[in-house]
DNA sequence: CCTATACTTTGAACAGTGTTCAAATTATAG
DNA sequence: CTATAATTTGAACACTGTTCAAAGTATAGG
């Protein structure tokens, strides 16, 4: 295999850059990461980077893809870690691993949902796929509980707005996704609502407020459960 | 008036600054904010810019500050646009309008929610004042329908966890607001719920998804409200 | 009105950024 | 061992924020 070892030592370089891209944006912020910073800390000329990605815009799309693979197998972890409880307790558990992810990696969560490189755009065709990796762990579990009958939509979240409910059809049908509609509503609804705890947490718009972000988090995990029609105490 | 002459074209000089500073940030995206490309916009030396600004971090507190100071003003006048109404649709009116004023000053709303700028740091004595502005019209309101008696704590958002209602009451007690607690703690829960929403739209991570985010929040709205205890219809 | 003082603008320089490209070097394959 | 492919180099370009002394301009007092 001679093309095969120079793939092989080529990949590892390109690992090597975006660890090293890691680092930076882990001391640095999402503001250190710079072409330049990276080629230094690996002893490489900028110029010598372009070998393995065209643009700095390509590396950091490598590594958007990276970290919504990383929330995705944190959610996935969080769900076999409570395989053996309940599915409102597995919820829940996955549902905290959101957050505990994004307190644990908050550049790759500001890299990833923040808008923090100057000028640019993800490429959706790349970036999407990873997404509805993790976003599918918690719509399949309130899929899981509608069906067993433990969560039942009650009002004022019994009824979905026409409009969303034929375009989540759509994307049901297009994409092919084994959920119904209602899951993937209740799903967005409390991916929003939990996402924006974070997003003020992250970004310490909260925590002047409120004092202890974690608790309010834990109970709005709790509330959004009830509200949304959970039977069973968790 | 020798020294206000002197003043008052400094402060319009100032003004220009940063209506450059909107423009190109509306232009191109708070990417945009080069302060050698304001300098370039009204004919000026970049070094120029220093005796107006004494960096380009004090320029961007500004620019915020303004923005929190519009976005209070928004807020303010829709409740007085809808102040012969019920309260309840008053607060429908202002929570309402936080939304449409993030659409339709994105970049203004990504200044200060976001995280845009590489190596600034807001400093919070001067940022914070008129984000309570903002905030207050909201919590006044809910304050004003808990004591009308049409707004009543219903569970599960009935209970405010101990540790949380102890930072809020001396919050009340430290700065002096004519809040309760529960006020306070119904609105930032509404707050963060929303907030969530207009985050991910922002950044358009949920149109693929829902389709009409201004339905899903209008519906959110409205949701919020009753599950929060609205005795009253909407 | 004219000078002395304060305010403002200038221009050059420094250190940093992403990116391009031909040239030189190194490693691989026949 | 040589021909070929993969890499690394180094210089250059255009851009960024910031500093500072020098030059220019407007204001105030006599």
């Amino acid at each position: 295999m001679p093309k095969g070892r120079v793939e092989q030592r080529r990949e590892g370089v390109r690992e090597e850059i975006k660890q090293a891209a890691r680092r930076l944006m882990a001391a640095h912020g999402t503001a250190g990461l710079s072409l330049r910073a990276i080629a230094r800390e690996i002893n490489m000329l900028p110029s010598g980077l372009y070998h393995y990605y065209g643009s700095l815009d390509e590396l950091i799309t490598a590594l958007i893809v990276d970290a919504f693979n990383a929330l995705a197998d944190a959610l996935e972890a969080a769900r076999e870690t409570a395989a053996g409880q309940s599915g409102a307790a597995m919820l829940l558990a996955v549902l905290e691993a959101y957050r505990r992810w994004a307190v644990d990696h908050p550049t790759d969560f500001q890299l990833i949902y923040g808008n923090p490189i100057p000028g640019y755009v993800a490429p959706r065709e790349i970036t999407v796929p990873p997404v509805i990796r993790g976003f599918s762990v918690i719509v399949g579990l309130i899929e899981n509980l509608l069906q067993s009958g433990a969560l039942e939509a009650v009002p004022p979240y019994d009824v979905i707005p026409p409009e969303i409910e034929a375009h989540l059809q759509m994307l049901i049908a297009r994409d092919g996704y084994p959920v119904s509609a209602r899951a993937l509503f209740m799903g967005v609804l409390g991916w929003t609502q939990l996402h924006g705890i974070i997003m003020l947490e992250m970004f310490n718009h909260i925590q002047p407020v409120i004092g202890d972000v974690e608790t309010l988090y834990r109970a709005q995990v709790v509330n959004l459960l009830k509200t949304l029609g959970l039977k069973t105490a968790i």
